[in-house]
DNA sequence: GATGTCACG
DNA sequence: ACGTACGTGACATCA
């Protein structure tokens, strides 16, 4: 046995770490005396958790508020054994604690020990969730932030180590990259073990805060049950991953990165070195003799995408204007930078992240923005080109399955129109009318246009963002006095949504500038941006449409199914014969009454590839292996 | 590390 | 009194 401490509250804490098999006796021992949750850890190779190595994990932590015992799996079977043990007499006992538990320890250790997913997280309690929905802010944006470091420091102490920064500064020193460090640093190095047994002690003593905290703000424990279920399905899918399409990846890597090349070469041709600095771009085309007038937040020149379109006599989609004469330095730019960009966010990301069994697994982060909604990441694949199938075309249903997806229909408006009861909204809505067509036709008359609605559709996203008629006017480019009146006009049709923005604020104002949505969760405004309060309170409940909607899904014996969220859409993937039932299915879970708002969804089946799902039809059979052995052009 | 850009809902 | 477009992740460049 070894022996270390960890400082913390003025004190030493014990950290005993076993050595020799004979040791885990009085580990079990410690263990079964444990009345309260112990708080769990895992120290790994690195963040590729599910890289499909059994051994990533090299050590798992479990401590009490006063004790941490380090066991060093990386030693053999009976040290894994013990965690083993260890962890179902957790699971059927007094429980766990684990801070970022339903994303990475519960996958790692369920990889590593063979333990199922979900029993690892039956009896958990997730101090990174509990914290979201104290407050769901970064440290950046004036929050409390979510890691141990700054959440140890508000709760427990604020001399506690560093843990994670600390041993970064140990890998520096070892002549280690961060990247290698918790790899090659030896187990026993002091610091190693110290800090892993804080970070169990830290674990342990922030629940109980955590707890506590939630109920005097009185969040609902329904709320905090229904994230931990929310996380562990996430976390089933996180775990299965997607499927990629290795030869098509590679190819298509290839073919961007000629395109690069061959596009910056002309880049080059006027004096433009580095593609990604717009200073040395907007000064190219200056020099061209091209006027350009907008400034960034940062008092730079503009040279981004809308100003270059406008240049390359192209809309933002790439088509001509016939207005000027195109830039042929624009041109290449755009070209180049989509390349570029293209081939390192996506393809080559995609390949970097490949497992063993050719499949990625991004990150699911279920409650990553400040309104409660997810994101993913490594690699970011909710943000996705959707204009072109290219990209998509990379993941792939599994073999013999066809690719899913069931969105929900507007569901940010009818959200909007639930929670601030519009009552023409919701009359709209019962009758099945095209919202935006509905808004045209009550501003600007039975003869309406085409501009009308997208005037319309406008100031419908203007209002949920809580942007002002400058903003709509830049967005459709109609004249400013048709856009303050029909911004008047909405106003005066819907005036359920001013009245419940006022009221959202008031209640903020009165209650430390904490908006509560309708489930229970606490949105912090920014003092000077609480025109944002319809945004947060709209774009949260939406968020847990869809959280409510994949605890449906699971409880409907569906998660087998499910690969992805993606804000107010869900990818699946089913064997071909059943994929039209399955997408009906899913879509059933995704629609239900929300004060009298229906909330409707729809699902769509593709091909072989999510890429599919993005083509004309009568491309499909050419770019897509299950519509061409189908023998169906259309 | 800050800034600018670009991809999504 | 007035007006404010919301939320993300990733990459390249530059100080």
């Amino acid at each position: 046995m070894r022996h270390y401490t960890f400082p913390l509250l003025g004190r030493e804490f014990p950290v005993s770490t076993p050595e020799r098999p004979e040791d885990l006796a009085h580990f079990i021992a410690w263990l079964s005396r444990q009345t309260q949750p112990v708080a769990v850890d895992s120290e790994t190779h690195g963040l590729d958790i599910l890289s499909g190595d059994p051994e990533y994990v090299r050590m798992v932590q479990f401590g009490s508020q006063e004790e941490a015992w380090n066991i060093p799996t990386e030693l053999g079977m009976s040290f894994k054994e013990a965690a083993r043990t260890a962890l179902w007499m957790l699971i059927d006992g007094v429980g766990i604690t684990g801070h970022n538990w339903a994303a990475f320890d519960a996958p790692a250790l369920h990889v590593h020990l063979g333990i199922p997913y979900d029993d690892l997280c039956k009896n958990a309690v997730d101090t990174m969730l509990c914290s979201k929905l104290v407050d769901p802010r970064a440290v950046q944006e004036g929050g409390i932030g979510s890691s141990l470091k700054p959440l140890s420091d508000h709760y427990i102490d604020p001399t506690a180590a560093d843990t994670q920064g600390d041993l970064t500064a140990v890998f520096r020193s070892l002549g280690l990259t961060k990247a290698v460090g918790f790899s090659r640093i030896d187990l026993w190095h002091p610091i190693y073990q110290s800090y892993g047994g804080g970070d169990v002690l830290l674990t342990a003593r922030l629940r109980p805060k955590l707890e506590n905290k939630l109920r005097l703000l009185g969040v609902p424990q329904r709320l905090v049950d229904y994230e931990h279920e929310v996380a562990r399905i996430c976390g089933h899918m996180q775990i299965r991953g997607l499927l990629l399409d290795q030869d098509y990846t590679r190819r298509l890597a290839d073919e961007l990165g000629e395109e690069e090349a061959t596009q910056t070469a002309i880049v080059r041709t006027y004096g433009v070195e580095k593609l990604g600095s717009p200073a040395q771009i907007a000064e190219a085309l200056i020099g061209m003799g091209e006027s350009l007038t907008e400034r960034t937040a940062g008092g730079a020149v503009k040279a981004d995408k809308s100003v270059l379109s406008a240049l390359a006599d192209m809309d933002l989609y790439g088509n001509r204007l016939h207005v000027r004469t195109p830039n042929p330095l624009a041109v290449a730019v755009i070209k180049a930078k989509r390349a570029g960009k293209w081939k390192s966010a996506y393809a080559d990301n995609f390949l970097t992240s490949l497992d063993r069994n050719g499949r990625i697994h991004p990150g699911i982060r279920t409650m990553q923005a400040r309104t409660g909604r997810m994101s993913v990441t490594n690699p970011a694949v909710q943000t996705l080109p959707s204009g072109d199938w290219k990209i998509r075309r990379c993941f792939l249903a599994e073999p013999g399955e066809r690719i899913i997806s069931v969105d929900f229909q507007a569901v940010e408006l009818r959200v909007l129109a639930a929670l601030a009861g519009v009552k023409r909204m919701k009359e709209a809505i019962s009758l099945g009318r095209d919202l935006h067509s509905f808004t045209a036709e009550l501003v600007f008359g039975p003869d309406f246009t085409p501009k009308h609605r997208k005037i319309s559709k406008a100031i419908g996203f203007g209002v949920v963002y809580g942007g002002g008629a400058a903003t709509i006017q830049r967005q459709t480019g109609a004249p400013m006095e048709e856009v303050k009146r029909a911004v008047a006009a909405y106003h005066r049709t819907y005036p359920e949504v001013r009245r419940a923005a006022n009221r959202w604020q008031r209640e903020a104002f009165s209650n430390g500038m904490v908006t509560t949505s309708v489930t229970g969760r606490r949105l912090p405004l920014d003092r000077d941006r609480t025109y944002a309060v319809t945004n947060y309170q709209v774009q949260s409940a939406a968020r847990d449409c869809l959280g409510q909607a994949l605890i449906n899904m699971e409880e409907a014996g569906l998660l087998p199914y499910l690969r992805l969220p993606v804000h107010d859409e869900v990818i699946a993937s089913a064997p071909a014969r059943e994929a039209d039932d399955i997408g009906r299915a899913i879509g059933k879970c995704m629609t239900f009454d929300l004060f009298g708002v229906p909330i409707e969804s729809d699902p769509e089946v593709g091909g072989r590839s999510w890429g599919s799902l993005y083509l004309p039809d009568d491309q499909r059979a050419a770019h897509d292996e299950w519509y061409a052995n189908a023998g169906l052009a259309t």
